[in-house]
DNA sequence: TTAGGGTTAG
């Protein structure tokens, strides 16, 4: 029997949605007809439950114990005691005597199973489970009554709107409702604190028309609930309607109205609210400020919440946990992280909540040392309990932001061991700090043992591929996720194109820009900006800029990428004539943006109006220039030969020069040709360390185009000994949605053959046109016909001697390359597209160069 | 009251 109901019941829930459809077409003149008929409708006890009843009377009929006040069985009592035993258990609250007495009945009280049941006792009863929280048996109970009261009927709603699950709360409304039983002002708070659960609002406003037409819309309870549900549901507008006509505003209703604001963003609507709450003579109370400090917080709204916060101090509100907490998560947020640590030492009790907004609060500033430091503090201080999951998730986070795979490993053996691995949270968080910190072999086995996945793993997974430099693998990996039947959203579009725009595959790229369009993600400003980049990576400037001219709404990065994009192509004058623009916006531009036009500047050769921005940022805008920017003003001054300017400027930078400050003088020693000054490069290089191969090769050419061979000899060397490698070449090349990747001497491409054989040929091509191997790129005392053969298989001529067997003449040809083109194969490219009239583009990890009519649009100048 | 994947430069 019970197991039928059950599983009736739970098929009710199931089809709550349809019931609900179905019992809200309930008319008010349904009810009279209805309620006359309601017992028959009641589902009556089953026979089978009947003869175990019987059953059970006939092994037990001992006589009727009952216990004393002291809870002890004595004596046999009668039915009539029941009632009053009953209402003992319910205001003791004891499970134990209470379950007794309902045994006792069901074992010994045929009367109650044979047609003259006393209703009243069985209402008791399940009154009495409900008081002792065992929802499941105050069902079943409940479940045996042809027909409750409206007041149980309002008890056993709210236990569900109380504790879930909430469709059983709207289910019940729909039965008692077909029952013929009238909702009272009672059942509709409950019943709509169901909807707000649900998020229902469609059955809410069903619920608003019965109360309005019961005339029970104008309690204040009522109303209160009907504005918390549209508040919820984020129907502010009808949220308002119900708040403004409301002839009495409890302290609840304005809360319900602020929260409503809070919840969804609107900080203004909130905050003028606030005030009005005042100026209607009602106190704020710590709610309403636990309320408003998300929204602040949100908001970044800083002198709001110092306002809020000295309000919370006058009333003292801010010694409350709860308050605190709001306090230390809002202060995190908008920045003033020693506010936030401030009212975090001074709170008096701390919840793991506490602890946890304060560790995100370090997290956000991007302090992640201190934020792990405090969960360490954390365990040995609540050694008790098991660290809270989002503690958990927050110290992870800033594992994955220092890179710091120790500590991550030591986080997620505490996340094993407190057995939150099955939340999906913590495993996307785990899983993205693997795949950040460079393990992505690992990640991705991690991604594969996971179950289930949803969105964010795959999100997490591309990004993880994408800055780990393998934006192939990003690629499939969004591929598997579209045969997963999960659909992408705007963060994995995000995550995706930098995959596109890292192997300027524009079909890719325009592919995404497409699905984007037809998802609706192009409204999104972070979308544009993240196509806006892709397409100037991909080599259409000018396409960028269209996506850039029809945005609705710009931020900072919009500019930003727009001016990089210029920068990268050599268009200067475009970049500085953006940055023009920008200001007449009154955005203010921040510290990329300079870094940005610098290096624009840089690429054009614009060193005065370089030198000019550089000294307007500090002048005009208060930007202090950070070690970035100095590294750009070298790279400007070195790359227009004025080295000792260079030099001179590394004296006065505002912060200490690094290993990147000096790479950049000794890049610039290696165009001009200053081995003195390079040697002086090298040795700071080298005390500062570590060192990049890259700088070996750089001295070790400069020695050689000096013909230093010995000194080119003993840097290779040292480079060996001290264990750095020379990053391989690789270019690629992509030909009808296919990406082709060369190494330098690579030979492993199907068409191998015909690609050497052109190459060959291009290149007696290009000597008839008086095209000479460029000396002092190889690092060796070689002969010239052996250097010229080491020259022979760099990796962007493999790939410009494929796209040319690949493509038909007319077709523009557009190499990648993850290094700085050599020089050799910079010159050799200007002869190429003499001898084949195409246009080539090689884009290089520092800028563009389009190649044409035996020109190249860096001027030579990179 | 706290919380997972995301866009610009270097």
């Amino acid at each position: 029997m019970q197991k039928d109901n059950n599983t009736c019941n739970k098929k009710k829930t199931e089809n709550n949605t349809e019931k609900r459809n179905s019992c809200f077409s309930w008319r008010e003149n349904e009810l009279r007809t209805r309620r006359s008929t309601s017992a028959q409708r009641r589902p009556q006890p089953q026979q089978k439950h009947i003869e175990m009843m019987h059953c059970l009377t006939r092994f037990s009929r001992v006589g009727h114990p009952v216990f004393t006040s002291r809870c002890r069985l004595l004596h046999a009592i009668t039915i009539d005691k029941y009632p009053e035993l009953l209402e003992h258990c319910i205001q003791t609250k004891s499970l134990k005597h209470g379950k007794m007495i309902h045994q006792h009945l069901l074992k010994n009280d045929s009367n109650y199973y044979n047609g003259n049941r006393n209703y009243f006792v069985l209402e008791k009863i399940t009154r009495f489970y409900l008081i002792c929280d065992r929802l499941g048996l105050a069902r079943n109970v409940f479940d045996e009554i042809p027909e409750p009261t409206v007041i149980l009927w309002n008890l056993m709603i709210r236990a569900y709107a109380w504790n879930g699950p909430f469709e059983a709360s709207l289910d019940l409304y729909s039965q008692m409702l077909v029952s013929g039983v009238i909702p009272s002002k009672y059942t509709f708070p409950f019943v709509l604190k169901a909807c707000s659960g649900l998020s229902a609002i469609e059955p809410g406003k069903m619920i608003h028309s019965h109360a309005l037409r019961l005339g029970l819309d104008s309690d204040v309870y009522v109303s209160t609930a009907l504005l918390d549900l549209y508040a919820k549901c984020g129907d502010l507008a009808r949220a308002e309607n119900v708040f403004y006509g409301m002839q009495c505003r409890d302290i609840v209703a304005w809360n319900a109205m602020i929260a409503g604001f809070s919840a969804h963003g609107f900080f203004d609507d909130m905050m003028r609210l606030f005030g009005d709450m005042q100026e209607a003579g009602i106190s704020p109370n710590s709610s309403t400020i636990v309320t408003m400090l998300p929204a602040v917080a949100q908001a970044s709204g800083l002198s709001h919440g110092k306002e809020i916060h000295g309000y919370s101090v006058r009333r003292g509100f801010s010694k409350a946990v709860m308050v605190g907490t709001g306090l230390v998560d809002m202060y995190g947020k908008c920045g003033c992280i020693s506010y936030a640590r401030t009212i975090f030492d001074l709170l008096g009790v701390k919840n793991e909540v506490t602890w946890s907004a304060m560790i995100g609060a370090y997290v956000a500033s991007d302090q992640m040392r201190e934020a792990l430091i405090l969960f360490d503090h954390m365990l040995l201080e609540e050694s008790s309990r098991s660290p809270p999951l989002v503690a958990l998730c927050c110290a992870l986070r800033a594992c994955t932001k220092l890179i710091d795979l120790t500590n991550g490993r030591r986080i997620h053996g505490c996340i094993l061991k407190s057995g939150f691995l099955s939340d999906l949270m913590v495993s996307n968080t785990s899983l993205s700090m693997y795949a950040k910190c460079g393990i992505l072999d690992d990640a991705a086995m991690f991604f594969q043992e996971m179950n289930p996945v949803d969105r964010v793993s795959y999100g997490a997974m591309i990004s993880g591929c994408v800055q780990n430099g393998n934006s192939l693998q990003a690629l499939d990996t969004f591929r598997k996720m579209q045969l997963s039947g999960i659909d992408p959203d705007e963060a994995t579009m995000l995550a995706l194109l930098p995959a596109c725009s890292h192997l300027a595959s524009l079909k890719y790229g325009a592919c995404t820009h497409g699905y984007s369009v037809i998802r609706g993600f192009v409204a999104d400003t972070s979308i544009c900006n993240a196509l806006i980049d892709m397409y100037a990576k991909c080599g259409k400037v000018k396409t960028a800029r269209e996506v850039f001219n029809r945005m609705h709404k710009r931020d900072i990065i919009s500019w930003n990428s727009m001016i990089a994009g210029y920068g990268i192509h050599g268009l200067g004058s475009d970049a500085l004539a953006l940055f023009g623009e920008l200001r007449n916006t009154g955005l203010m531009p921040d510290g990329i943006t300079f870094i940005s036009l610098l290096i624009a500047c840089t690429h054009s050769g614009l060193v005065a109006e370089g030198k000019y921005w550089f000294d307007s940022m500090v002048r005009e805008f208060q930007i202090i220039p950070r070690v970035d920017h100095c590294i750009c003003m070298v790279d400007l001054l070195g790359r227009a030969g004025l080295l000792r300017e260079a030099r001179s400027f590394i004296d006065k930078m505002p912060c200490m020069p690094n290993v990147h400050v000096w790479s950049a003088l000794l890049a610039a020693c290696k165009i001009h040709k200053d081995v003195e000054l390079a040697e002086e490069a090298a040795k700071r290089i080298h005390s500062l360390g570590p060192e990049s191969s890259g700088n070996f090769v750089l001295l070790s050419n400069i020695y050689s185009c000096a013909g230093r061979w010995e000194d080119a000899a003993s840097i290779r060397i040292t480079q060996s000994n001290q264990g750095f490698k020379k990053r391989p070449g690789c270019s690629w090349v992509e030909i009808n949605g296919v990406i082709h990747a060369f190494t330098g001497g690579d030979n492993s491409h199907p068409q191998s053959e015909q690609i050497y054989k052109k190459l060959k040929e291009l290149l007696t091509e290009t000597k008839k046109l008086g095209y000479e191997a460029v000396p002092g790129v190889v690092f060796q005392d070689v002969e010239e016909e052996e250097k010229e053969h080491i020259l022979v298989y760099h990796s962007e001529k493999l790939a410009i001697a494929f796209a040319t067997i690949s493509l038909s003449p007319s077709q523009p040809i557009f190499v990648t390359k993850n290094l700085r083109v050599c020089g050799d194969c910079h010159d050799v490219i200007k002869y190429i597209t003499l001898v084949t009239k195409r246009e080539i583009t090689v884009r290089d990890t520092s800028r563009f160069h389009h190649f044409k009519d035996g020109v190249c649009s860096c001027g030579d100048f990179w």
